[in-house]
DNA sequence: TATCTAATCGTAACCATTACAATTACATCT
DNA sequence: AGATGTAATTGTAATGGTTACGATTAGATA
């Protein structure tokens, strides 16, 4: 997902663009392919506009996360954020725990277990790896 | 898992038997085959100890889940605590979001991505289901 | 019963997240 | 360009789950 598309997306719906909302997409397309966590998004933000609230930070990412710009997860009981992934398909995540950094699964399990969960309503699922990746072995 | 049979595994390691301790414990084999807040844990605790404190609560519900007598999970930013199951081999959950209640799904999907993930140090997993279960629909 | 140590209590700190009133910035229209 | 309406930000505080710790109590053992 590219800087500018973001920003058309949400001004589609209404959102404006603001430096604060840039930055914001500026770091996640610098540090691709990993999962940032929320108070490293505030610190490197904070670099450049040193009066940043963390109701800024919060805003935006939850709301690009709604509109399927970024996507999240917790780790550790920190929220997560990362580029969403659109060249492909549904698949999971391989999430390296020493930098974050995710390497795709091409392989979702539900499809061999929807037949055993007959009368429960599947709402969502998670399935991650987590782990070292060769980088920081 | 058994009271007797958890708190003697315990006291091998030279743990303590306490009543707070067996309290939590009976809380778990009432309320079988589900995950409960820790905050579910204190409140029903507090009818029989009205002073405990939260040290308490955390420091058995942890050294349980190292001892292997609860399993734990994260849902919502809160950490919730079942039995462990040990009835049958490594298998993952389908967790009911309503009740907390869990079904077995005996399948673990890293069997089938083992070899995807060549130069990679897999340290762990996670495969929740989330949804509502006949009882809650 | 004396002693040793685990366990608990009471309380506060910690930390990520959430909330909100006041102010400012962005986009649009005339 | 200037006025207007609304989204966005700021500054700050509250919230909520979790963690920490010194002082005290209770369980186990001899
Ligand atoms: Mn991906
Ligand atoms: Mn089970
Ligand atoms: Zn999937
Ligand atoms: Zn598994």
């Amino acid at each position: 997902m590219n800087i500018e598309k973001a920003i058309n997306k949400l001004k589609e719906k209404g959102y404006k663009r603001t430096k604060q909302r840039e930055r914001i997409l500026e770091i996640f397309s610098e540090q691709d392919q990993g999962y940032i966590p929320a108070k490293t998004i505030l610190k490197e933000i904070q670099k450049d506009f040193p009066g940043v609230s963390y109701d800024t930070i919060y805003r935006n990412l939850y709301l690009l996360a709604e509109e399927q710009v970024l996507e999240s997860t917790e780790l550790d009981g920190e929220k997560h954020f990362r580029f969403h992934c659109d060249t492909h398909g549904h698949h999971h995540h391989f999430i390296c725990t020493g930098c974050g950094k995710t390497k795709a699964v091409e392989f979702c399990p539900m499809d061999k277990i929807a037949q055993s969960l007959d009368g429960y309503a599947v709402d969502d699922h998670k399935f991650e790896i987590y782990g070292k990746c060769p980088g920081c072995l």
